[in-house]
DNA sequence: TTTTAATCCGACCCCCATATCCTTAATTAG
DNA sequence: CTAATTAAGGATATGGGGGTCGGATTAAAA
């Protein structure tokens, strides 16, 4: 895959939280989608730094999205997990290829696909990751009832 | 940059290659490159093993590409280096997305993206970049004409 | 007020990519 | 034959990502 393993940790784990208000404990999250469980706590941590999530300690505690899912985009987990260097620079790393003049032959090939990748970053949101989900919960609950 | 450094450096090393039979040494690749000498050549190494250059031990011996510069693909040197995995698989890692049904909301823009760069890999070879290679050094030149 | 439940925070492994160094083997030049 | 030259290969740092663990901290509940 092209994200990090902890980017796509964080994903999930931000698709599967319930929107209604209530916290979610990181253990529960990652036993529900089958994720190292102190990992994810650590990256849950990252994203409540970084305003994305919101935690509070002690009983009754957990972590909740911040905002609306619909309005947290791919994008900004990346970035805040990993940064804005991932789809920057020449793809073979020729330092003359710097965007400008004397492009590498793989440079407008490149262009065209960060564009593209980012286009779809700014515009798909934790919101439509929550639908993916729930449609692979349907199926997973089918795929049961079939092999019993 | 997507590809490994390693990548980057092969493909550097490859297009400042000369054609004509004779040997180069990995250290006059890595300073004419300014790249670090013996990662340089543990990396030729390995591209000798893939038989993507070959290469002879003693005296007047050296590396040279083991077929025409428009024979060897950018792909060919990817896939030596870093194997085939790396533009494989759904983009967040969400494993109910393998390419067929149930596909995440990035997994269109994924799958251009991914045929997008094939395309570009098997097209593009060492010789597009020898041609890049004297571009920058025509450039360089000029650069130190003006400068001086 | 004490207990309990949770995040928070740091210290610590493991593995892999990057990078270096040294020894060994092969080949040529003298 | 010997010495010089070069790649081949192994041992060894180094840094970061992935991953685990335990204690400190906070806040609710008993």
């Amino acid at each position: 895959m092209l994200f990090s393993t902890a980017t796509g940790y964080a994903l999930r784990a931000l698709a599967a939280m319930p929107e209604d208000g209530t916290y979610s404990l990181a253990k529960d999250l990652a036993s529900h989608l089958e994720l190292p469980g102190p990992y994810l706590a650590k990256i849950l941590q990252s994203l409540a730094q970084e305003g994305i999530l919101h935690s509070v300690r002690g009983p009754r505690g957990g972590f909740r999205l911040a905002r609306p899912a619909h309005r947290i985009t791919v994008g900004e987990v990346v970035e805040a997990l990993e940064g804005i260097e991932t789809m920057q620079g020449c793809v073979m790393g020729f330092a003359a290829c710097s965007n400008h003049d004397n492009p590498c032959p793989l440079h407008k090939a490149w262009n065209e696909v960060k564009a593209h990748m980012d286009a779809s970053m700014t515009h798909v949101t934790i919101r439509d990751l929550q639908i993916l989900d729930m449609q692979q919960h349907r199926e997973r609950a089918e795929a049961a009832r079939v092999g019993a």
